[in-house]
DNA sequence: CGCGTTTGACCGGCGC
DNA sequence: GCGCCGGTCAAACGCG
């Protein structure tokens, strides 16, 4: 536990506070519902991993890269920088104790400076006490003084927790507002005027959730899969179909759940097909991925803005497609699949086989692998929902993937120039010098993302772009990391999810990796520091 | 024997 | 209404 509290107000890691904020806060990549921020055991603001910066210089210079998390000491929040109490300015990166130990190196031993010139336990003039003459009286007052200073620490403590938390709240509210700005200048670009309605909402959604006592940064990413709430609650539009098989926000449910099957499938009766369908496990609220949000409600949009996207949102699945060259039947993504089908679709002589996931019973997650018809030795995976289930590291980039491209092509709350917005948004964040190796169809029936392994020569040399994420490769299997086409996944899926958490503000920045390990279905520690590709 | 694959049947959506 | 098509089911089968 860093003791080090308080706040500092460098430049550098005000940035990195604030890129970091959505993704530490956003502890489920596929459940939007969690962007709420529900004193959850996976958002608590107590377990806010801050990144702290090891410096054994009494110069804070945050020109320097942050150390890995792994180096992490201590906090100082009350640096000679502290000028004022902007939120924005908050400092996460700490140096070493600059008083007592400016020549010493870094050490894993706590010390607090909090500027205030508050004895610690372990101070230099404790230190030197020992070695004077030393009454048992003399004692007692020490020991007295020691409580006191410890009780005003206490104090002291508690009121930088209370601190912090407002800084939390003011970080929130500029993010939101610098998210709604950012959607005011993609709303001029574009010609929607739904959209409006739409950061309408939003706003509503934000005062309501503020008004509640809750934080709740709305991302327009994923207003589809904020049906979550929906699914714990009789919609208003869906006539009340009221639990998914799983609880799982993920995009095929989504567009469902919205009341838009083309079936209308809302009801018993759809809901009875798709428990026969997926339903064996019985897995449902309690799956891992903790879907306990339940009373997590967002309001929803208007009734008429519902049936709009009612009609929108129909027959709409989103879908990531990716396509590799691959010798092997089918690309290794971390995933166990079994084979529930195998087709002959029309224009391709290669059959279409259908795998379902297999890691955790009534996983809706299900993929196509079809072999290109001119080219026998592309090999063309579409990933379909989202996972229900803690997965292992080589399989959550792919999870992110999915889920984010629900979020951004299928979230049944956005209109389609939403969607389309948003697929613009994923193809300059994904590939900012290589456009046009991502696809992004948002048309029906399925809006989906495809990403082409196949066109570039060298699938990587995009990825060496300069002053880009820093995505690290978690634990990627072997079989899936030799090829450089076999990345793409990974650095997709991640792309996908930053992008999505970051609505596209932030992606230019130079973002730490090790943001990335604070998923909830994230790798361990161990993993994060491993190589790592530019985008 | 259990698990995964194969494969024909079945179902629902959609276009005509 | 009919046929096509994509997607899924489930019995049969194979393998370890």
């Amino acid at each position: 536990m860093v003791r080090g509290g308080g706040l500092s107000m460098d430049s550098d890691p005000i940035g990195s506070f604030f890129l970091h904020k959505p993704i530490v806060l956003n502890s489920f990549p596929e459940d939007t519902n969690h962007h709420k921020w529900k004193l959850s055991p996976h958002n608590n603001i107590d377990t806010i991993p801050f990144q702290v910066n090891l410096s054994s210089s009494t110069n804070n210079n945050h020109h320097s890269p942050p150390p890995p998390l792994h180096n992490t000491t201590e906090m100082d929040f009350f640096s000679d920088n502290n000028n004022n109490d902007n939120v924005n300015n908050y400092n996460v990166s700490a140096s070493a104790s600059n008083h007592h130990h400016s020549t010493t190196p870094p050490t894993l031993e706590f010390k607090l400076n909090t500027r205030l010139n508050l004895l610690t336990t372990n101070t230099r003039s404790d230190q030197s006490m020992v070695d004077d003459e030393i009454s048992p009286k003399s004692e007692d007052i020490r020991a007295e003084n020691k409580l006191v200073v410890l009780q005003a620490e206490l104090e002291r403590m508690k009121g930088e927790n209370q601190k912090l938390r407002d800084a939390l709240h003011q970080v929130n509210v500029n993010y939101d507002a610098l998210q709604m700005h950012f959607m005011n200048l993609m709303q001029q670009k574009g010609e929607g005027v739904e959209e409006q309605e739409v950061i309408g909402g939003m706003l509503e959604e934000k005062k309501q959730g503020e008004s509640g006592g809750v934080l709740v940064p709305r991302q327009f990413m994923d207003l589809g899969l904020a049906t979550n709430a929906d699914t714990d609650e009789p919609s208003s539009s869906s006539g009340g179909r009221s639990q998914d098989r799983s609880g799982t926000p993920n995009a095929e449910v989504a567009s469902k759940e919205l009341g838009t099957s083309k079936n209308e499938n809302v009801n018993d009766e759809g809901f009875e097909k798709e428990k026969k369908e997926y339903g064996r496990g019985g897995e449902s609220e309690d799956s891992p991925s903790g879907h306990a949000f339940a009373g997590d409600k967002v309001p929803r949009f208007s009734p008429e803005r519902n049936n709009v996207e009612q009609a929108e949102a129909t027959m709409r699945k989103a879908r990531v497609s990716v396509r590799a060259r691959s010798e092997a039947p089918m690309i290794t993504d971390g995933c166990q699949w079994r084979k529930y089908g195998q087709k002959m679709a029309k224009g391709n002589p290669c059959p279409r086989a259908y795998y379902r996931c297999t890691m955790a019973a009534g996983c809706p997650v299900r993929k196509q692998v079809q072999r290109c018809a001119e080219d026998r030795t592309v090999l063309n995976t579409t990933y379909e929902g989202n996972h229900n289930h803690p997965l292992p590291p080589a399989a959550m980039a792919m999870a992110q993937t999915t889920s984010s491209a629900a979020r951004m092509l299928l979230s049944g709350s956005m209109s389609s120039a939403d969607s389309m917005m948003n697929a613009n948004l994923l193809t300059r964040a994904l590939l900012p010098c290589s456009s046009s190796m991502a696809t992004i169809s948002a048309s029906a029936p399925f809006p989906t993302v495809t990403l082409d392994l196949t066109q570039s020569p060298n699938p990587l040399h995009f990825l060496r772009h300069p002053n880009k994420l820093q995505i690290p490769l978690q634990g990627v299997p072997q079989s899936f990391s030799n090829s450089p086409a076999s990345l793409m996944p990974q650095i997709f899926g991640q792309a996908l999810y930053n992008q999505s958490k970051f609505s596209g503000l932030q992606m230019s920045h130079d973002a730490d990796p090790s943001q990335f390990g604070n998923h909830p279905q994230q790798v361990p520690p161990h993993l994060t520091d491993t190589e790592s590709v530019t985008i």
